[in-house]
DNA sequence: GTTAGCACTCTCGACGTAAGACTGCTAATT
DNA sequence: AATTAGCAGTCTTACGTCGAGAGTGCTAAC
């Protein structure tokens, strides 16, 4: 529908203002972009390709800025995928040439190389809610306490202290043992949170076993809300190198945003069926003037994560996409073997 | 060393600069402060004061500024202890009248309510390398794997799963749980990092429980490493309220310092044996024109919290002290009574 | 020791102006 | 019919000037 000329001249003018964050004038793409055609050819589609509402002027003796159409268009359509630097990509092998140990080290550290690599703020969610419990153990502390402890599918382990009840035996401990797991094993972590209490299964054995059981219910029910959501942020004050966040209001309003940590994993999570997602503006309730590109991984069996970046509209998205993918990749790679061995 | 009127005219300078974050005058303070004296008289004050180190002019026709040593001498011996309003007083309280199930629940609470009352960006960090090794427990998972705990002083749990040696039997996980509790309960959870594998003790023993010593002394060392320190900052966007961070490069250096937690962690816990520590300025490592209040509290047996603020030298201290001692106090009344049950 | 008064200095905002950046339009060209 | 050169018109921005206002330091009187 836009002939290739538009397209050219859109393009470049997203290009060059995603460069230089102020307006394009025609002179300015004729000189770097389209040689061979004069600038007053380029400023009557720059004036079409204002009535199409693509761009927009901030005062007539101004050159054009992309709409938040146009960057639309622009990542769907017209961005030209470029390599990634040898220093860029340098930089990241560093990082994965580590030996990480457990999940935390994985997230902390990609978030460490994006916001390095990209220099935006980086966000990476690790979500775990369709853990399945596999066996329950209760373990006597010998000091009228007990350990819960719930081993799941993804071998993530919540445990918490319980006071036993009075008189409580060991084999009365077995016995509970064994009804927890009876009830519970093969549920998933997420449905506790609105888990009714299942009198019916409870009240034909020993009554003082009910306490017991209403504590335990509650500590899954904490388990499955505490374990829901990891949302680790880095290069916040990157923000600054962006000349849109010389703005205090809008820094303060994007700082803001990444103290919300529920809505912030909401964004990152909330993607289709894409490997890769970007968001634009107010799009999917993504903050005002702030574009976000995320992409998915499996961390492991059950185990989700997205990871990804968080910055003003006018952001790099070809360098942010490049970026993405080849820790995507360096990540699947490294998950992969493990799942042979 | 200070005459009584000097002492006024500087404290009146310090109050009104950090209300008011501009140059003082002489008929400010002898409007708003010292009525029974001429501004003339001020003015001489005024000049003995800034040579003595005290403050500073910006310019010839403005109003004094206070020095980092004002800040000192202020918060030492100058500084009037207001008590809280009443709506503040209700803040806290209704903040400490939920219950809490754990630590990271307060610690996450205490973050909130400072930064919300004060304005502030507040930190708090928890502690517990000295936590003491209580009992050890090994747990069989059925499945070829098997699941150590922790359980410490303070009831904070470790664990982790580890594959079990070829044919490792019930009784021979019974019997490696005794030797384990022999050699490590009483013991400091900081001591593993350096911690040297006793071969004297075990080699005595099957030559099979080796493989399963030492990898459950990985565990421990790790344990102690990534306990070592809990930072948790909150109301990072609070530093936008405050005159001094509309520069850009202020909010920046700020926001870094917020997110490299080692070091933070440092300034916050490293205190004299006081309850309350004020930091101003590039003292003690705290960022220039930052300042740092910081108190003290007990978490429970051997584990020790610090938390406080962060924020530009022209801070309210009054307010903060205030806020910080009540917090201190409802913290210490939330954890005696249940060391007493 | 304190104070009134005054000259002096410096900042800050308002105003006007000139230069520069782009555009849109018109008329000529291909 | 599309393209282009040229030009008038508009708006921003930087700069310099100017006067008002704020505050001091000093002097001389109290």
């Amino acid at each position: 529908m836009l002939s290739e000329r538009k397209k050219k001249i859109l393009c470049a003018v997203v290009d060059s203002y995603i460069e230089t964050a102020s307006p394009i004038s025609s002179k300015d793409i004729q000189e770097n972009h389209l040689r061979d055609c004069s600038s007053a050819t380029i400023r009557n589609e720059l004036s079409a390709l204002e009535s199409m509402g693509y761009l927009v002027q901030p005062h007539v003796s101004a050159g054009r800025v992309p709409s938040q159409k146009a960057f639309r268009i622009y990542v769907d359509e017209l961005m030209h995928r470029e390599p990634l630097t040898v220093a860029e990509v340098d930089m990241i092998d560093r990082y994965f040439a580590q030996k990480w140990s457990d999940v935390e080290d994985v997230i902390s550290a990609v978030a460490k190389v994006i916001s390095e690599v990209t220099h935006y703020t980086s966000v990476v969610v690790k979500e775990d809610l369709s853990d399945c419990i596999k066996v329950i153990k209760l373990l006597d502390l010998s000091n009228g306490q007990m350990l819960v402890v719930i081993v799941t599918d993804s071998r993530l382990l919540k445990d918490a202290v319980i006071d036993l009840p009075q008189n409580f035996t060991s084999e009365m401990l077995v016995q509970a043992e064994n009804w927890l797991n009876k009830i519970f094993v093969g549920r998933h972590i997420s449905d506790f949170i609105n888990f009714r209490y299942p009198y019916a299964l409870v009240n034909s054995q020993f009554e003082q076993f009910n306490a017991l059981f209403k504590k335990i219910i509650d500590v899954l029910k904490k388990v499955s809300l505490a374990n829901g959501m990891d949302v680790v942020t880095e290069g916040s004050n990157n923000i600054f190198n962006h000349t849109e966040y010389k703005d205090v209001n809008n820094a303060r309003c994007f700082l803001s945003t990444l103290e919300h940590k529920d809505e912030l994993a909401r964004i990152f999570t909330d993607t289709d069926d894409d490997n890769l997602a970007i968001k634009i503006g107010s799009e999917d309730s993504v903050p005002e003037g702030c574009s976000v590109v995320s992409a998915k991984i499996n961390l492991g069996e059950n185990v989700s994560g997205n990871f990804g970046v968080i910055g003003p509209v006018r952001m790099n998205y070809s360098k942010v996409v490049a970026v993405l993918d080849r820790i995507s990749e360096l990540l699947t790679d490294m998950l992969n073997p493990k799942e042979q061995q």
